[in-house]
DNA sequence: AGGTCTTTGTGAACGTGCGCACAAAGTCGC
DNA sequence: GCGACTTTGTGCGCACGTTCACAAAGACCT
């Protein structure tokens, strides 16, 4: 049944979360005419060790030549195929407040195979603005969109609001959905979120600076014991 | 030496990243005056295991109470001390772009204990522009950001220029950043980089489509053997 | 064609993180 | 004051992820 030994079926979660980096840093080395590379090039370049981007490429195949690399083009195809970008999907955003309307108007997305489909807001007083080239339309057009085949949910709204538009994204039938409200939104099994927090990120990032403070100074502020 | 056996030195990474979720759970239940919750309640609302919650809080002491759960207001003091978050930090924003001054006007940072103190841009048209009450500066001004104390920079520019704007951080004495371009940084061992990166997760959600479409219908583009 | 050299792909060791399950500890009712 | 009940804190086993180190595989030179 498993035909393919060295590949088929699981590839490693972390191993799915670097795999964009790779692909992004092919896709510069094709913009400089590169057309080949070797796994400790294309580990500097995606900021991992080689021997990680090695055991992460192994999942998918075999498709280096020992003594050479990787073909640059081929090696991009097959990453993109096993992410599923071979197929556009069609992305809507809810919620056209400040970062809403910045993700709009963010060409990033596009040239990676998302197309973004819809802006939607409930707001009587943004409903039918446009925004980079697209008209804003009314939370009720949301059964509507998945109808058409939208493929994924981006949520920009305030955090009281997303849970609420998070179930009727569910309800339309999208499964995969992209939250930047700070909360967390519950979703049946076979739906898949990330969340994506920028005062988790500061905290973090301050957590760090905090011990690295502690660990030069160390008892500044200790008083009485 | 290692007076408190319990919690001292060595918070693993993990836990580390799920505090200020647990923060902010906390914040929300003490707007609804709740005063103590236990850790089934409070892993509910933060997305976790209760066992996984009570193992992260374990890390940092024993602050609950058997039978009866946490208390809410101690709780939070004992994670936003362990996160730093007692002393304000001051933040950057690199890049005034549709991100960038998305980001400015966010006011989400500011009650979590970050406090923006200067916003930043190359291009003349753009400084001395006032964005969120605060004036666009010009890139030259980060040496002596720095001096004031600056704790954070937060890079919202394109990704070519990313790299040129780190290391005018890094030379300025800035130990964390937090990125938004697409692309890797290099930085010495002792700053610490955060990387968020929409086209990732956007990619990260296409896999997993994939897979369920695969997973229900599947063999369906195979033609030949 | 044979030898050398480079680079891949992977087995094995190691470390980290997660969930279960339970004993210890403290509360609350009586 | 005591017993039953609730909930924490944690020891243990398992799964996952990372790193090391090397044998196999092929390119390139002579
Ligand atoms: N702006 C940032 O830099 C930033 C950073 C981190 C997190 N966030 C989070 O992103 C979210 C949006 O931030 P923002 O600054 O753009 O807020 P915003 O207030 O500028 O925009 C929110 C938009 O959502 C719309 N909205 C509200 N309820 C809605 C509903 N039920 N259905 C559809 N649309 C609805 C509003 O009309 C408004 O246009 C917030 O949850 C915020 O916490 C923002
Ligand atoms: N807008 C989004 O939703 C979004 C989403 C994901 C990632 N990003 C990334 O965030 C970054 C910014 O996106 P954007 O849409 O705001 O771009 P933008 O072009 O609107 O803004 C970039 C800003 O950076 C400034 N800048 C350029 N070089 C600079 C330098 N050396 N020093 C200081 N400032 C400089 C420019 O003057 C401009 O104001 C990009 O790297 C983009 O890929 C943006």
């Amino acid at each position: 049944m498993t035909a393919d030994p060295a590949a088929r079926r699981g590839i490693p979660d972390a191993t799915v979360a670097r795999l964009p980096e790779y692909l992004r840093a092919l896709s510069s080395l094709a913009g400089q005419g590169i057309g080949s590379v070797s796994s400790e090039e294309l580990a500097a370049a995606s900021g991992v060790r080689s021997a990680k981007l090695r055991k992460d490429l192994s999942h998918l195949g075999s498709y280096g030549v020992r003594g050479v690399g990787y073909d640059v083009d081929l090696l991009a195809a097959e990453i993109s195929r096993e992410l599923g970008l071979t197929q556009d999907r069609s992305v809507a955003i809810i919620g056209m407040g400040n970062l809403g309307r910045a993700l709009a108007a963010y060409s990033g997305f596009v040239t990676k195979g998302f197309r973004i489909v819809a802006l939607v807001d409930d707001d009587p007083a943004v409903v039918g603005d446009t925004v980079a080239g697209i008209t804003v339309r009314a939370l009720d057009d949301l059964d509507r969109l998945a109808a058409e085949g939208l493929s994924i949910g981006v949520i920009t709204t305030p955090a009281h609001s997303a849970q609420l538009v998070c179930d009727r994204l569910v309800t339309a039938g999208v499964h995969a959905i992209l939250n930047f409200a700070p909360c967390v939104l519950a979703v049946p099994d076979e739906v898949d979120v990330r969340k994506v927090d920028l005062s988790t990120e500061l905290q973090i990032l301050a957590f760090h600076e905090q011990r690295k403070a502690l660990a030069s100074g160390l008892g500044l502020e200790e008083v009485a014991p």
